[in-house]
DNA sequence: CGACATTATGACACCGGTGTCAGACGGGGA
DNA sequence: TCCCCGTCTGACACCGGTGTCATAATGTCG
């Protein structure tokens, strides 16, 4: 047998139509169980495997998501965010168990194909990963929308339709650090990460975190605010800065892992013990946020289930055509490690 | 206009074929410049984009390359292996620079499905990781081959192929970390890994460690070997049984970073010092080394490096149906951090 | 001005399945 | 015996492109 076998051939052997093939290895219910028996045997013989760019082009569709991640492009291109790996991983698994192939590509922000993988039928529908970074999020959803591109997003949201994102509660996560630093007597905080609307993650985490220390007398005050992306050079230099400007603080809340991690190496640098001097917050809860010095407190996000609701939603819209899905928020928990004893 | 645009709507409205239209839009130079421009115009105005499924069908390929990671049913699931991630990173960028799409797929052993990807024509060509860990990798190696599936294959060698593996020297790593105790003057070793051929990896490692220090006189005995597959938890669990049995030790080689850190903290918990009574040194130098406690020494691969030629070797198979590609063996780098000082 | 090469285009078969439709076949009831 | 119905199967159009072949239009040269 040349190349590989098609469903012609298991035709001929099983000396049954093409179209018979084609019911008896889908289970179909009009097809003959002895039939369906001899079918089965030969395409198990003969190695064969339905074609799937055969199947898709009649089907029209693919069986098959794409997820987007989307870069800072000012960050290190050679490390990818941890946070979204591991959530690409359990996405990855949600996809295998609704018989879904996973398309995964890496966007920056020169490119401009963030609908490509739908409209070329590539994908029945997209999962945007990191877009709550991006500069311009909101006319690339437009256009998403525009183009009836089936679409779930992680983290920011879409305007008038918030069944297409899936999110941590990132402000009541704010909230929980700063009740555990009211706790602690640590009301003199730092906060590193964006409070502007660029950033709707880190924005919302510093809200939270604000109004919960104003509802206790506290406040934040914007000289003890700096601005960094999510990296650990950039939570570090960002650390710097404040200490280079001689600003004081007894706690510190950084907006991701990463962030908090490169404020410790700063604090450290400087002289200052931690948690003794400053208590450090992160957020996320990366492997690494137990296995740093010392180990960080931090708001852990599930992902886990981000990924299962991203990939059941998804799904869902695609199915239903746009009928109601449900916001979907996740709670946000509080780990608290040395960092902040 | 209904659903998407196709090629015949295009040359309805250029006043052209439809085989024009697919001429000009790929680039032909047997089509008119001046047609050309004005079909373009047409496709860009309606928003069309090519049918991936139809020319893929048509074509006969797909240009698309799956990666196929398979985890230890034995280690956590919901934890994937950061040195894996980092490398389906450099993988993505790769085929993205190529022109190829990335599907990925976490295996586990009870499925069989590792050529369904090529033979279903989904993708062109697969890449495996992490399959040095596989039980019964040359049994799949075979049924690949047999069903003349484009295939690499990070770490584990194919028989007969070596052509098919990229992998890291990781006998040149263990003997990079052997001299570095020797340096040290720590030559009293203990291993945390696994010597037998069920992992390729990890005994090379253990090999060009154990040679090297032998060639200096030194040795390392039978009762400081511990196994232990590539997770934290797993490097704890063997060194407290270590330890469990009194036995000592001046220096600890871990054959993961993983390893390593969970080595530490069972170092720690027995009251142990690093690196004062004894030397740590991991592999893999994933990120987490650089923030663990103390900061650990590792051998590092270059996972950028290993993703492109991975993907340019496979590329090259799919292209030239199975002549020769050199066998690529990436040289480790010795990281000295403070787990060894 | 006719033979011939060159360029640009259209018609059409084809890739390998899926779904529709028509019809063969056997059995039961009148 | 004839008709009807349910069960099962085959023929065929179709999905949306790609590549081949034939041909029209234009230009070249003797």
């Amino acid at each position: 047998m040349k190349g590989k076998a098609t469903s012609f051939d298991i035709a001929h052997y099983a000396g049954v139509s093409q179209s018979t093939v084609s019911r008896a290895l889908r289970g179909s219910p009009l097809v003959n169980e002895e039939t369906r028996r001899r079918v089965v045997e030969v395409a198990r013989k003969l190695n064969y495997k339905v074609d799937k760019n055969a199947s898709n082009l009649r089907a029209q569709q693919s069986s098959t998501l794409a997820v987007l991640l989307f870069e800072d492009p000012t960050s290190d291109e050679s490390q990818i965010n941890p946070f979204f790996l591991s959530m690409l991983g359990s996405i990855t698994r949600a996809c295998a168990k609704a018989g879904y192939d996973l398309l995964v590509s890496f966007q920056s922000s020169s490119n401009d194909w963030h609908a490509d993988y739908a409209e070329s039928h590539r994908a029945d529908g997209i999962i945007l990963l990191g877009y709550g970074d991006y500069m311009d999020y909101q006319s690339k959803f437009e256009r998403l929308l525009e183009s009836d591109t089936k679409f779930v997003c992680w983290g920011a949201n879409v305007e008038g339709r918030p069944e297409l994102t899936v999110s941590c509660d990132n402000s009541r996560g704010g909230a929980l650090v700063a009740e555990h630093l009211i706790e602690l007597g640590r009301t003199d905080c730092a906060f590193i990460g964006d409070t502007s609307h660029h950033s709707p993650e880190f924005s919302a985490r510093f809200n939270g975190f604000a109004e919960r220390l104003k509802a206790h007398g506290a406040h934040v005050s914007e000289r003890k605010i700096a601005t960094a992306i999510s990296t650990e050079e950039s939570g570090y230099q960002a650390t710097k800065s404040l200490l280079a400007n001689n600003i004081k603080f007894n706690a510190l809340f950084g907006a991701s892992d990463l962030i908090a991690i490169g404020a410790i190496r700063a604090l450290q640098e400087a002289g200052l013990r931690v948690p003794h001097d400053v208590s450090v917050v992160g957020f996320d809860d990366l492997a690494v946020a137990r296995f740093c010095t010392p180990p960080l407190s931090t708001v852990q996000q599930n992902t886990t289930l981000a990924g299962q609701m991203l990939v059941a939603n998804l799904l869902n819209l695609i199915a239903k055509q746009g009928v109601d899905v449900a916001s979907s928020v996740l709670p946000p928990q509080l780990i608290v490690r040395q960092s902040s004893k």
